[in-house]
DNA sequence: ACCCTGTGCGAGAACGTTTACAAGAACGAT
DNA sequence: ATCGTTCTTGTAAACGTTCTCGCACAGGGT
């Protein structure tokens, strides 16, 4: 052992190796040596507790073997489905992950791509919400493996990883119509996002398709896509409605379909009795919901696995053609929809676990 | 403009600008020049679109300009509060945070301490459930500068932070009494865990200061602080319990007591008037459950930027003896134990907002 | 006119690795 | 014995910075 204050190099460990430093760099390495140098070399690390120097690697090795993933928001649990899929992905690889959170907020975000260019990481995996042109130029920009989780522009040269939350959205719509809701209101996350916008057009086009006037239905536009907001939004949207005059609401996500449950007990309203409620993204939360609420599952954690594995690939050859990967989404029933407006349910005090609840569960 | 494909390095931009690359670094440093050679400098950087490579310089300087942030589950919104007040404290100072979810994995958690000393970062925090001797060992062994978030043994010469949830757990069993509960039982974390050790203390001396029997009192293990393993949990309390014996429950933490009302509502218990639920850590899910929780608050952003604070400091200077801060818990009432047993409370579907409610709030 | 001090700048040496290259040893084939 | 061939090892040159020198020159005091 040496001086615990001075790091060891591989110098000090070739001295008392009594090597050069190019073999002890190749026998950490891996690449064949006789059983003697291997020998004398690891005795040698044992004994000055030598650990690699990440930056002189990377520097000279030119790979970082550092990978960032950067979500809207780390306080959504379906960002955190995402990540640790993508984290389990990588298991299997010896890239590190590094986690970034912009927080929904346009100049993080460009911020964080402008530090991507002092090279701290050799591929990115980048969820945003709102995909514009600045953004896009910043991103082309990059010289690192790319990958974009969310819609982007068809004519973009960038892997792509999507789900059709129009489609996810109409799925909520047609369910609702299904069970016989006809007074739909829609708590939609900003209007000036991807995913907003996405959504909207869902439930007009579901609307629409099941012969309801998508105009004179209540839209209110939450501030953003947190239990919060949509608490604040849902309040006001009961605020400014006749009693009566909504019998279900079709949430942009699980987090403000919380905040929807919550604001509908605070004026007494039952779920799913007088109003039934959907959320999207199927989070874990979903289940854990009083009452459990029905969600369009939008494949997370899928997501997060294709968006790891075209940027393993990527990296590996990047004269890659640009790809793009959809997931499916898929509706989970549970007791926030059951039954119909007039069905005479007890409602969450019932162990209810009706056949349907499973449907669509893996 | 150059060629995309290779990046512009200081002799580039030297190059370019016909000086030396010493006096690049030093105009890109703030360090004096002359006019002159400032404006040749930054007119060569913009043309040649230079931007430096992190590993060279951190190489050199021998600092990283990163600091990383180890908690056990990022999928529990109080660590998300953490990071975020760790986040801000860390914006005035030109240090990034990267964050690593150890998943209150023992070996995950040493092999991110092993990482460490590749000098990847320039400081930890570190928040771990269970602060056995191994990882102890790993910890002191470390040569950057390190805070750990969680009750230390007092030798250990580490700085800390840290908040009294045996006080925590205290304030919420009284906080039960005082309103009329008596059949109270405890839904805990994993015993191996430093909380679940302190909140298990905290609630053996409460009951016992209310002369109540803890010996008699119903007490159930969760297999994680997660809102699945506290739904299962409190399945199998109600299971095992005959109905009525249980008129209150403490739980270790908000996710469990999440899972709490949910199992309660599948049983047909109403909340607060049947049995009265409380959580601790008062993340942002605590005000949005149904019904609303009480929940102790283990000033969870008080905590983050403190040991920001800390680390900071201890960087600026390393021979700072160590330091030891202690956040004081604090009962936020909420309707998840409004009332006493007897109240003839409507229970949820009042948009109830008793002065009580405001109690402790900010 | 001289020396001293200060200032701006360039040359070049680190930082700790990886890796191209070459030198030497061992070995089988001629 | 000689000549490749292969295998092992050491030497030294990168990688892109920062930072210590020392040089040249300007300015002010004597």
């Amino acid at each position: 052992m040496q001086d615990p204050s001075v790091r060891p190099t591989l110098a000090t460990v070739a001295k008392l190796a009594g090597v050069s430093v190019a073999s002890v760099s190749r026998v950490l390495n891996g690449m064949p040596a006789s059983p003697e140098m291997e020998s004398r070399v690891i005795d040698a690390v044992a004994r000055t507790g030598y650990v690699p120097d990440a930056f002189a690697r990377s520097l000279r090795a030119r790979r970082t073997n550092q990978l960032a993933l950067a979500v809207a928001d780390v306080g959504n649990p379906v960002y955190v489905a995402m990540m640790r899929a993508i984290d389990a992905s990588l298991r299997t690889t010896d890239y590190r992950l590094v986690l970034h959170s912009t927080e929904a907020d346009l100049g993080a975000e460009l911020d964080l791509l402008g530090t991507m260019r002092h090279g701290y990481v050799d591929g990115l995996i980048l969820q945003s919400l709102r995909v514009g042109s600045e953004l896009l130029a910043e991103i082309t920009r990059l010289t690192i493996p790319t990958v974009v989780i969310g819609l982007l522009p068809d004519e973009v040269p960038i892997d792509n990883v999507r789900t059709d939350t129009r489609q996810g959205m109409r799925l909520a719509v047609e369910h609702l119509v299904a069970t016989g809701r006809r007074r739909i209101a829609l708590v939609n996350g900003p209007i000036d996002t991807v995913p907003g916008v996405a959504r909207w057009t869902g439930f007009a086009e579901a609307m629409t398709a099941a012969g309801l006037d998508v105009d004179a239905a209540p839209v209110e536009v939450s501030a953003d896509f947190t239990h919060v907001a949509g608490l604040e939004a849902v309040r006001r949207l009961l605020a400014r409605t006749a009693p009566g005059a909504i019998d279900a609401i079709a949430c942009s996500n699980d987090l403000i379909a919380m905040g929807a449950l919550r604001a509908l007990a605070e004026h007494g309203l039952r779920v799913p009795d007088d109003v039934a409620v959907t959320g999207m993204d199927d989070t874990d939360l979903a289940a854990m919901c009083n009452p459990p609420l029905s969600s369009v599952s939008t494949g997370a954690a899928e997501r997060g696995a294709t968006a790891a594995r075209l940027l393993l690939e990527r990296i590996e050859d990047p004269e890659l053609p640009p790809r793009r990967c959809t997931v499916p989404p898929r509706l989970v029933v549970r007791e926030s929809t059951a039954g119909g407006t007039s069905a005479a349910s007890s409602g969450t005090r019932r162990p209810a676990e009706p056949a349907e609840l499973m449907r669509g569960e893996p």
